[in-house]
DNA sequence: TTGTAGGCGTTATCAA
DNA sequence: TTGATAACGCCTACAA
C-alpha cells in the first residue's frame, strides 16, 4: 500500500519511507503494473491513434502528425497505441473495440472516407475522441467529439487566388481520392474559389486522382486534360504535392515548360517539394502541430472530464516557389 | 467462466451455449478486458515498436517499416504500442520499462546510435526483442536478440561498383549522421568497396551529413568537397536520397551538369527520387518487408518461446536512373 | 459441458 | 503516517 502511494501521489508518505521505497524499487527493478492499475481504477493510461488505412498512414502527413501527438503524450508518461482497421472492421467499430477491450482511454482518429453515421457512432465509443483534420466547420459538438484541422476550403482558395493573381483564367484541378474527406473538401474549395472569382469551372478540367498513388494518377490525370482540344488550361491546382509532381512530369511530356507555359500548385509542402525542378509552389500546413494539438485536447479531457469538446482550426500558408508564373498570352 | 471459454478457445462449449453467449455479448457490447487477462495470465497481448528518436521516426524508412509490422501484428488481434524515448531515458531503459510496466510482451527496436552495452542491456528486458536494421553480421545470438536488416556494406558496394563500372575513379562520399549505425556501416561499406577495387579513398572527399537534415547537409557537404582544389571527384555516393538530393543541388551550383560532368548515387529509393531532375540512381530496400519480418519473428517467438533468435538479411538492389553516367575525361 | 474457488497486482476504504 | 482488507475481470485447476 505504501509503495502504491509512493508511485502515485507522494502525499501522506514520510520522506524517509519514500526514499526507502524508491531505493528498494530501483534495486529490484520494480515498476507498477499498468494492467493491474487499469483493472482496479478503471482508467486506462494509454491513448490511441487510429488511422483509417495503410494508404493514409504512409502519406506525407502521418509521420509528422503522429510525432507531434507522441511528443505530448509520452511526456506525461502515458502509453500510445496505434491501430489501423482491417478490412473486417469499420473504423468506428475498431474504435469501440479498442476502448471496450481497455486498450486505450482516449482516441485520436484520422478518417479518410466518411461513411454515413460514422461520427454519430464515435460519440458512443465510451472515451474522449478527437478527429484529426475533420472539417472543423462541421457541427460536431452535438456528438461530443472534438476536432482539430485546417480549413481545406481556405487553403485551396489561397492556391486559386494565387494563380488568378498571376493572370490565369483557365484553371484545371487534380483532386485526391474520391470520397476521402480531404479530397472532397479541397475540391469543394476549388469550386467555391473559382465561383467567388467569377471564373468558369470546366468539368473536363477536373480529374480525380488518388492520394495513395499520387505520382502516377497525377501524371495520368493531367494527361487526360492536356490531351483535349485547345485551348487547354494554363494552370493546375492539385490536391497533394505528389499529384502535382506527377502533373509536372506530364506537362513536360505535353511540351509545356513550367512555369512559362503552364503553372502548377501543390498541397502539403512536402519537404521534397522545394527540390523539384522547378521548385513547387504549394500550400503549407503543419502536421506536427495538428498532432500536438490533438494530444493536448485529449490530455485536457482526461484531466477534467467535464471539458466540452473543442474545435481548433490551424493556419495554412501559401508557399510561392517557381512552378507558378504569369499566365501565357 | 463459460464466457471466458467462448472468447478464448471455443472447445468444450456446446454450440448452443456458445451462440447464446455470443449473442448476449453482442447485445451488451461485451469485449474481454485485456488488462484483466494480462494480469491473470501474465502475458501481454501487445507488441511494442520502439524508435530511437523523432528524427529516425520521421525518416522515409519508418512509415513503411511500421506499416509492415502493424499489418502482421494486428491480423492476429494483438495491440501495437509505439514509443520514442525522451531525453531522460536511454533506449534500453525505455525498453525495460515498457516490459516491466506490462505495456508490451515483445519489442521491435530501431536504434539510431548504439552506445556501449546497449545490446547487452536488451538481453535482459524480459521479453523477446528484434532489432530492425541492426548489422545482421554482428554476433547477436549470444544475447538472445533477433535481428532483421539489410547488408549496408553490400548495398553501398553496389553503388560504388556501379559508378566505377562507368569509369569513375575519383569518388566522394556523403555519409549519414555520425554515430548512427546505418551511417557508420554505410561508410565502412564505402571504404571497403573502394579498397576492394583498389581505388584511393580521399579523406577530404568524405563528408559526414545528417539524416535528419539530409537536404541541407547534403548540399553543404558536397559544397565542401567541390570547393577544393581541382581535380575534384567525378561522382558521389550518398547515405540517403535526401542527402543525394541536396548534393545534386550543390553540384549544379558549382557548375556541374548531372550526369555529364558529375554522377550522384543515393540510398533508400524514396518514392520521390524518380521524380527529381535527373531521376536519381539509388539503392532500394524494402522497409515494409523489414517490418513485416520483424513482426513475424516476434509472433513466432510468442507462439513457441523456445524458438532461437533469428537473423534475417534482406536483399538490396541498385536502381539505375539518370543521375549517373560515364565519367568525364 | 458447465460451474466454483482463488489469485494475479493494484488501489479505495477504513482502521490503527 | 502506515497497514489490513476487499474487489476490479479474467483464467487455471478442479469439481459436479
Amino acid at each position: 500500500m505504501t509503495v502504491s502511494r509512493v508511485f502515485r501521489d507522494s502525499t501522506r508518505v514520510s520522506d524517509d519511507t519514500r526514499l526507502r521505497v524508491l531505493e528498494a524499487a530501483r534495486e529490484v527493478g520494480y515498476q507498477p503494473n499498468v494492467a493491474a492499475r487499469a483493472l482496479r481504477t478503471g482508467e486506462v493510461d494509454t491513448l490511441g491513434f487510429l488511422v483509417a488505412s495503410h494508404d493514409s498512414f504512409r502519406g506525407p502527413f502521418h509521420s509528422e502528425c503522429f510525432a507531434g501527438f507522441e511528443s505530448v503524450v509520452s511526456l506525461r508518461g502515458l502509453g500510445v497505441t496505434v491501430s489501423i482497421p482491417s478490412s473486417a472492421e469499420t473504423l468506428p467499430q475498431r474504435a469501440r473495440r479498442l476502448v471496450a477491450e481497455g486498450r486505450c482511454g482516449a482516441l485520436v482518429i484520422r478518417f479518410d472516407r466518411l461513411e454515413e453515421g460514422y461520427i454519430e457512432a464515435l460519440s458512443t465509443v465510451g472515451a474522449p475522441v478527437v478527429l484529426v483534420n475533420y472539417n472543423p466547420r462541421a457541427r460536431l459538438e452535438d456528438y461530443g467529439v472534438s476536432a482539430v484541422g485546417f480549413d481545406n476550403h481556405h487553403a485551396v482558395q489561397l492556391a486559386v487566388r494565387h494563380v488568378v493573381s498571376l493572370g490565369h483564367r483557365r484553371i484545371a484541378y487534380l483532386g485526391g481520392t474520391p470520397g476521402w474527406i480531404d479530397a472532397d473538401q479541397r475540391e469543394e474549395g476549388f469550386r467555391a474559389a473559382m465561383e467567388e472569382l467569377e471564373l468558369p469551372v470546366e468539368e473536363k478540367w477536373i480529374q480525380a486522382c488518388d492520394f495513395g498513388e499520387g505520382f502516377a494518377t497525377g501524371h495520368h490525370g493531367l494527361g487526360q486534360i492536356l490531351g483535349r482540344a485547345l485551348p487547354g488550361p494554363t494552370a493546375v491546382v492539385c490536391a497533394s504535392d505528389e499529384i502535382a509532381t506527377g502533373a509536372m512530369a506530364s506537362a513536360r511530356q505535353w511540351g509545356r515548360s513550367i512555369p512559362e507555359d503552364f503553372s502548377v500548385v501543390g498541397f502539403d509542402d512536402d519537404q521534397w517539394s522545394s527540390f523539384l525542378s522547378p521548385p513547387l509552389t504549394t500550400v503549407r500546413h503543419s502536421g506536427w502541430f495538428l498532432g500536438k494539438q490533438a494530444g493536448e485536447i485529449l490530455l485536457e479531457r482526461l484531466d477534467r472530464p467535464d471539458t466540452p469538446p473543442k474545435r481548433i482550426v490551424l493556419e495554412t500558408e501559401l508557399v510561392v516557389r517557381e512552378s507558378t508564373g504569369p499566365a501565357p498570352h
